[in-house]
DNA sequence: GATGAATGAGTCTTCATTCAT
DNA sequence: CATGAATGAAGACTCATTCAT
C-alpha cells in the first residue's frame, strides 16, 4: 500500500494549487486582473512563478479556475445552505440576508468576478449564465413553491421576482457593502425594509392595515 | 471680442480634449482601463500621445476627467430630463425606463466607471457618493413629494425605496443589457412587471383586485 | 553470460539512449539547437526529461553525443561503402553521388551539425577536423592511388582536388538539396556535369575531342 | 529651409538604426540568433531595448533587416566591384579571390545568414534565391561572355560552372576561413590551384603541356 | 503649444536543470 | 534507476511617461 508514500506528493500539489487560487483571488481583488502580476501571486502563495503556467496554463487560466471553483461552490451552498421556509416573508428575508453575508465573506471573489465580467465578454457571459443565472433560477424555484401553495398573486411571475431579488442582493451585498463601503448595519436595515415592500407587492392577500408589513392573522 | 485670432486655437484645444475623452471612454470600455494603451487612445482621438499628459497629467487623470464630466451630465439630465408625474406608478416607471435607456446609450461609460470603481477604492467612493448617490437622492426627493401627497404608505421610507429602484435600474440597465447581453425587450418586460410589484408594495391604499397592477379608477 | 537478468535492463538503457539521440537529431533539425526544448526531445523519445541529464549530462552533452556517433558512422561508411574504381571519372562520380545520397538521408543530422558548427567554435572545429577533415582525407587517399597509377597530372595535388570535391559535395549534397530545396534531379544533373569538368582539369592526358567528356579509348 | 534643424533628428534615427543592425550582426554571429538577447544587442548599440521593436517590429524583423541590407550590398558590389577580364583564368581567379576577401570581411554576416538559413526555411529560401542565387547568376553572365567569345568549350554550360565556382567560394570563403579557422594563406593557395583545374576543365582549347596551368602562347 | 521619438521599468512566459520519491 | 514536479533565471516584448525639437 504505497498511497501513504504518495499522499504527501499529491497533497502538496493540491495544496499548492489551492494556495495559488487563494493568492490570486486576493491579488486580483486588490489590483484588478490586468494590474495584478503573476510574480506577486506566486510570492503570496509561496510557490514559484512557473507553477502558475504549469498548473493553469496562463494567468487567464488561473482566473478561469477561480471562477469555476467558486461558482460551483456558490451553487451548492445556496441550494443546500438556505432551508426552505413556509412563510413567504421569511423565505425571501433568509435568501437576502444569506446572500448579504455570503457576498461579504466572498468579497474578494466578487470583486474579481464583477470587474472582469464587465470588461471581458467571455467572463461576462459566464457570470450571467452560471453565477448570476443559477442564483436567479434557484430563487425562482423557491418562489414557485410558494406560488403553488397560493401564497403569491396569480399575476406575479416568480422568475421576475427572482430577478428583482437577485438585483437587490447583488447591489446591497456587493456594491453597497464592498464597493461603496457603506456601513454594513445600515445596509442590513435597508434590505430588511425592502423585503417588506417586495413581499407586500407579491403576496396573494395583501394586508392593508398592518404596520410595516408584519403580516399577521389580520381579518378583512 | 479681441482675441478673434486666438478663439480658433482655444476651440481646437477644447475640441482635442473632448476627442481624447471620447476616445478614452471607448477604448477603456473595450479593453478595460489597465489594458487600454495611451497610444490607441491618442490614435483614435487623432492627436499625439503626449497631449494626454499635457492635458490630463496622466492616464489616470484622463479617467478621472471622464468620470467628472459624465457624472455632472447625469445629474443634470436626470433631474431635468424626467418630468414629475402626479401618479406614483407613472413616476417610478418613467424613472426606471429613462435609466434603462440612458445606461444603454452610455454603456461605454458605464463599463468604465463600474469596472474601475470595483477595483479602485477612490473611484468606488466617487461612484457611490456622486454618481449612484446623487441618483438615489434625486429619486428619493421625487418620492418624498408623493409621500407628502399621501400616495405612499406612512411606514415606507422614500430613501429605502430609492435604493431599491436604484438597484433595479443599475442591474437591469447595465448588467442585464450590457454585461449579460440579454435581449433589451426582455429586460424592459421584466422591469415593467417589477415596477408594478414595487408600487403595490409602497402605495398608500393597496389595490386588491386589479389584475397585474393596472391601477385604474378603482373605488373601494 | 551470467547477468541474463540484467541484460534486458542494459538493453533497455541502450535503447533509451538511442531513442534520445534520434529524437534529439530530429528536434534539433526542426527547431535548431537553441530553440529545441528538452521536453519535446524527451516526449518524442518517450522517456522522461531527467534522463537526458542522467545519460548525457546536459542538453549540450546530447548534441555532442549525436556528433560523435554520426561522425564515426560517416567515416566507416565512406571508407568501406564506396569501392575503389580503376577509372578516375568513375571514382570521382561514385564519391560525389554517394555523398549526395548520404547527405540527403542524413539531412537532419547535416542540419544540426552545420548550423551549430557555424555558431559554436568547438563544434566548428570538430566538424572541420573530424567530419569534413576525415572526408577530405579519404578522398585524397583515393586520388593518390590514381596519381600513383599515372592517371592524374603531375602538377595536380590530390589534397587540393579532395578539397574541391568536398566543397562540391557539401554544397550540392546539403545546401542545394536541403537548405535551398532545389529539385534533387536538377542537382544530380549539375553534379554530373561538374564531375566531367573536374576530371578534365586533372587527368593526365587530356582528351581534346570527345564530346562532353565521355572519355573512351580515344587515341591521340 | 528647416532641414538644417531636422537633419540631426533624422540623422540620429538612421544612425541608431544602423547601430542596431551592426550590433545585431555581431551578437547574432557570436551567439547564434536564438541565443542572442535583444538586451545585449541594445547595449552594444548603445540604445534602449524598446527601439528594436519600434524600428524592426521584433527580433526577427531585425534579422530580416540585416539580410535585406547586406544582400542588396552584395549584389551591387559583386556586379560593379569585379571588373570584367578578357582572359578566362583571370576572370575566374578575380571572382574567387574577391569572394574570399569579401566573405572574410563580412564573416559575421556570413555566420548569421548561414546558420539561420539552415534552420529557418524562410531564410533558407531567401539565401538560396537572393544571396546565393544572385551570385550564381552574376558569375554565369560573366562566363557567358567568355563562351560567346569562344573561350569556353561548347559542351560546357556556364550555369553549371557558375554553380561550381559558387560552391568553391562559399566553402573556401566561409567554411575554411571562418568556420574551420584554417590559415587564410593556406586557403588562398588551395583556391588558386583549384582555379587552374577548373579553367583547364572548361576552356576551349585545352593546353596539354604547360606546367600547372600557366597558359601561354602554347601551340598545338 | 504640440509632436513623436526614446526610454526603462516591468510583464508574462519559457526552459534547462535539480531532486525527492 | 527513472520519474516528473518544482524551480529560478532569463527573454522578448509592451507601455506610460519624458523631452528635445
Amino acid at each position: 500500500m504505497p498511497p501513504a508514500v504518495l499522499q504527501p506528493r499529491k497533497h502538496a500539489k493540491a495544496h499548492r494549487q489551492q494556495a495559488l487560487v487563494d493568492a490570486a483571488t486576493s491579488v486580483f481583488a486588490e489590483r484588478g486582473y490586468d494590474c495584478a502580476t503573476t510574480r506577486e501571486i506566486a510570492e503570496r502563495a509561496g510557490v514559484s512563478e512557473g507553477l502558475i503556467h504549469r498548473y493553469f496554463g496562463s494567468k487567464r487560466g488561473l482566473l478561469l479556475a477561480i471562477l469555476e471553483q467558486k461558482s460551483r461552490m456558490v451553487e451548492e451552498t445556496l441550494r443546500a445552505g438556505v432551508p426552505d421556509r413556509d412563510d413567504l416573508h421569511d423565505e425571501i428575508r433568509d435568501i437576502v440576508l444569506w446572500s448579504l453575508d455570503f457576498m461579504w465573506r466572498a468579497r474578494d471573489f466578487m470583486r474579481v468576478a464583477s470587474a472582469q465580467g464587465i470588461i471581458d465578454a467571455d467572463i461576462g457571459r459566464f457570470i450571467g449564465g452560471r453565477l448570476d443565472g443559477e442564483r436567479v433560477r434557484i430563487i425562482r424555484d423557491k418562489l414557485r413553491r410558494h406560488k403553488a401553495a397560493g401564497r403569491i398573486r396569480d399575476d406575479v411571475d416568480p422568475a421576475v421576482v427572482a430577478q428583482l431579488i437577485s438585483a437587490l442582493t447583488y447591489e446591497s451585498g456587493f456594491f453597497m457593502q464592498t464597493v461603496f463601503a457603506m456601513p454594513r448595519a445600515e445596509v442590513k436595515r435597508i434590505v430588511r425594509e425592502v423585503v417588506h415592500i417586495i413581499v407586500r407587492g407579491i403576496e396573494a392577500q395583501p394586508t392593508t392595515d398592518n404596520s410595516n408589513g408584519r403580516r399577521g392573522a389580520s381579518a378583512c
